[in-house]
DNA sequence: CGCAACTCAATTGCGCACAATCTAATTACG
DNA sequence: CGTAATTAGATTGTGCGCAATTGAGTTGCG
């Protein structure tokens, strides 16, 4: 059974709360609103800290890498790459081998910052409140939600 | 058991894939880029689209109850606003009881599009391919998390 | 009443997101 | 080999998202 009241035809129903695409952008706002709080200490924005921790997971990768793993393009990257270079966190140098790409290596300034992201991690781990299992059932749906998605559009 | 390979410490995994965070953000654009060809021919960006629905729901409203309804400030809404006048689909007045608020009223063509609007959710049900109740499920997975942060965030 | 506190909307400035375009470098192919 | 097609990254332009500020209007309180 609804659980609240619907109208007759249920297909139908545009209601802003009744719709998945209105709660994942509530969410996701809502997630960037709790980390700012957490990174203006570290000099960082959300979407400078994904790219941060994608070179944690393997440094010197070219800008089409690091696009590809946070699903943004170069529009996007260079200038946030730009602005993490004048933020002393990273350095850029053209590969030898192929002078299209531009790798991205961490200083040792941002290397060192790793060791702050734990924090910000566990603060993150409070404010979500619940336990680690759910958290991780929701992570795989989500996941598989976006891969319906991009597949949708081809 | 952990379901795939890990770092001995499991509090500390920082990588991308393990965090929520990253799932929902990556599902976001998903979703918005799965809007975009559909809203294209109305005319329509994702965010514009949200404020329609909230003004096909209820008509007339001030420019602060959209934004408390969408989680949005006058700084993102006001020129947004000023785009959907110029596109003909609202009209804007102050409030002559108390002429602090403006108040946005659907055009006839802003109220004419809301057909419209039942076709591109039919095309998001298709993109979204599964059924009824796991999307409702993880909908309100989603407005419980939404909630939780910003109850921590006070 | 009169002034302080508050509220609403608009504006400015910065950063992300993305389409479209451009340049340079590389690869594919005749 | 040499030209066409492809690829990488940067740039430009438009629109969202949000903090901070401004200014007009309203409310509260002595």
């Amino acid at each position: 059974m609804a659980k609240s009241s619907r109208p007759a035809n249920e297909a139908a129903d545009i209601r802003l709360d009744a719709q998945l695409c209105f709660a994942l952008y509530g969410a996701a706002h809502a997630f960037t609103r709790t980390y700012k709080p957490l990174l203006e200490p570290l000099g960082l924005t959300y979407p400078q800290y994904l790219v941060m921790i994608a070179l944690w997971e393997e440094d010197g990768q070219p800008v089409k890498a690091i696009g590809d793993r946070l699903g943004l393009d170069s529009g996007t990257l260079s200038p946030l790459l730009k602005r993490l270079e004048q933020s002393g966190l990273v350095s850029r140098q053209r590969d030898r081998d192929d002078e299209r790409q531009v790798r991205i290596s961490l200083t040792q300034k941002g290397q060192d910052l790793k060791s702050n992201a734990a924090g910000v991690r566990a603060a993150i781990g409070q404010a979500l409140g619940c336990g680690r299992e759910e958290v991780e059932a929701l992570r795989d749906d989500l996941i598989a939600l976006k891969k319906r998605l991009l597949k949708a559009g081809q």
